[in-house]
DNA sequence: GACACCTCTAAGCGCTTGCTCACTCTCCGT
DNA sequence: ACGGAGAGTGAGCAAGCGCTTAGAGGTGTC
């Protein structure tokens, strides 16, 4: 972790790295917008005024109001499929790798539910090509959790009768998590990850590798 | 199954039992708008054409748009936690009644998936007042699945370490398949609901029912 | 000093929104 | 025959929407 600093290694707010700072504010502000009450109920005006400038300032960054979830959504995904992606490629066992994987998706999720609310919730108020677009990535993602399932499936260390429809849930489960996390419930995003990987390896029936069973 | 037959067995198209036809297809209309749009992004002459109707003659059954959100938003509650409360008081081991849960409680979200992605989802759009009921109703319903999972950890046949992250995690699970479920799918309700209960006793850690480990 | 450049604002345009109102139908009991 | 009630409509209001425009201020270059 040296080269890959400058990408939000984890902690850090999102958004970090968008040029000119009004444009970032407005990137910020939109998207606690969009998470609060949705795209279509936040006004341009709102938008703008959480970042400390007036409505017409909005249109020096972005020419529409959709251009600016189309930018969160699609950083937002990117940033999601890179995870998976790291997981995936990683050495190790695919138990080790899918752990990773529900892990530090989960983690994202949760430490960044606001971003993540909007990615994962708000991508149908995308125009047409844009969610094309999205909807792409998304099948990027969904096809990384399914090779390591596959890869431990092959290894005979997981047991799984349906690979696709278990794939999908394991997403479901780590997605779902944006919806109802909040920074003042009772567990931290760490907590969360941990606890939904080790669903996750009883999902696929894991054993022969690390996991023990009594 | 004789006495039940009025509230929708399972089949049947929900809101068959609102008494003027031209409010039931108004409900139907805003249903679909909303699934579709949003709530927010749903126009009251939408539902009205929709319905068959001019704009005005919505506000003949409902006082406001907001009102048709909440009629469907309520009535969709309470059937998603009668349906839970159901297998929670049933006879059976915990397994069973887990498995019962999570299979009914899938296979409404998947076949009602166009009202239950509006109840699970456009929640956020109703008056304050109506948000607090219909909240007070979703904790009803993570009640029930933890108590059936509470019940299994008594009696030892369920390995639970955190039961109440784990309820939310069934909850996650089962929720979300009204946001990605769609009749042109590769898979029925049926097979989902079936599909998801044996993962969940997965979650659980279930061992001593009937449930066969090699 | 003059100019171009960029950022931002005040004012407001054209349009759509949720909702209302005056009115017309159709049905029904007497 | 007729009056009242309820369901429905066409037209439209006030408010708010996304977005545009004309121009003000600041900054750097020659």
């Amino acid at each position: 972790m040296d080269a890959e600093a400058k990408n939000t290694g984890g902690k850090a707010e999102p958004w970090g790295d968008i040029t000119p700072d009004a444009a970032r504010r407005l990137v910020s502000a939109a998207v606690h917008a969009f998470a609060e009450r949705g795209y279509h109920a936040t006004t341009t005006r709102d938008i703008a005024s959480r970042a400390g400038m007036s409505p017409a300032a909005l249109y020096i960054h972005y020419k529409t109001k959709e251009e600016l979830l189309y930018q969160i959504s699609k950083v937002g995904h990117e940033r999601a499929l890179t995870i998976l992606e790291r997981a995936r490629d990683s050495a190790g066992t695919p138990a080790e790798r899918l752990t990773d994987a529900v892990r530090s998706f989960v983690r994202w999720h949760a430490e960044h539910h606001t971003t993540a609310r909007v990615v994962q919730y708000e991508l149908g108020a995308l125009a047409e090509e844009h969610h094309a677009e999205v909807i792409a990535v998304r099948k990027a993602t969904d096809g990384a959790v399914r090779s390591i399932i596959e890869d431990g499936v092959k290894a005979g260390v997981f047991d799984v009768p349906d690979v696709r429809g278990t794939t999908v849930a394991v997403l479901s489960l780590c997605i779902d998590v944006a919806r109802w996390f909040n920074t003042r419930g009772r567990s931290t995003p760490d907590e969360v990850g941990d606890l939904y990987a080790g669903l996750v390896l009883r999902m696929v029936g894991a054993h022969g590798g690390q996991d023990g069973r009594p």
